[in-house]
DNA sequence: CAGTTCTAGTTACGAAACGTAACCTGGTCC
DNA sequence: GGACCAGGTTACGTTTCGTAACTAGAACTG
């Protein structure tokens, strides 16, 4: 894979959505279909009000989340993925799934390396 | 998909390994294989030398990334992926595929966004 | 022999992003 | 007439990030 102009965009794509929250978000979008703004809030865990509007306007900007406002009082606004952002979601997905399944590999490293950084200088690396 | 231990941890995870950095650090290393600090610096566009060294210790740390060092003057510090960096790197590889695939899409949708965020409100939203 | 060059960082500091908490709207309930 | 609701926005403090300068120790240069 070679730097096509595409990858380079690619690489813009990335910093738009990799962030903590986005890919939190789409992921339960996905699995809550449509969903009120403060059902979202609490469905996402330890987002602030803040920070899930920010995402979401950021999501609804590239076309990946859909914003249906029904002016009512009290105001009622409905979020869910385009069908762009459900492709995204697939990814979103397996990235989860990853997690899952390399958890403890991942912890273990960190204990590891962990231990190792406790170590002082003198510690000979026969590791 | 519930909220199983595994996929709460899994939330943990993503925070980790989604940031803007990591993720671009990770598809490079997969592409060149073994690669010096400074020629990874060279490759991964834009990223400070701080932001470089942050990410890399990241990385190493959760086992994604390994980190040879040659105890030589000037020093020699190679990077590689791990095997199971390896592995989560499908999955970025798929995302920057679907990055590719989509940007048009994704700049579509930005433009419309952005022509429908200069209108006040007064304009009827017949879209 | 003093000064420059090399790599892989670290440190200091200003700028930007983020999180917390308070406030806003305006109709309904008590 | 005061509190409450949802879905935000604003103000402000903290954490993270990016930029630039500095470090090591050997080798090469003049």
């Amino acid at each position: 894979m070679e730097h096509t102009p595409a990858n380079c965009r690619a690489r813009e794509m990335i910093s738009r959505v990799a962030d903590k929250w986005s890919m939190y978000v789409i992921h339960v979008l996905a699995e809550a279909g449509t969903v009120r703004f403060s059902e979202l809030r609490r469905r996402v865990d330890g987002v602030s009000q803040r920070m899930l509007t920010v995402t979401l306007r950021g999501l609804e900007r590239d076309g990946l989340v859909r914003r249906t406002m029904h002016p009512e009082v009290p105001p009622r606004v409905e979020y869910s993925l385009t069908p762009l952002g459900a492709t995204l979601r697939e990814i979103v997905g397996e990235l989860i799934t990853w997690s899952g399944a390399h958890l403890a590999e991942v912890d273990a490293a960190r204990a590891r390396y962990d231990a190792r950084a406790k170590q002082p200088q003198w510690a000979t690396s026969d590791m």
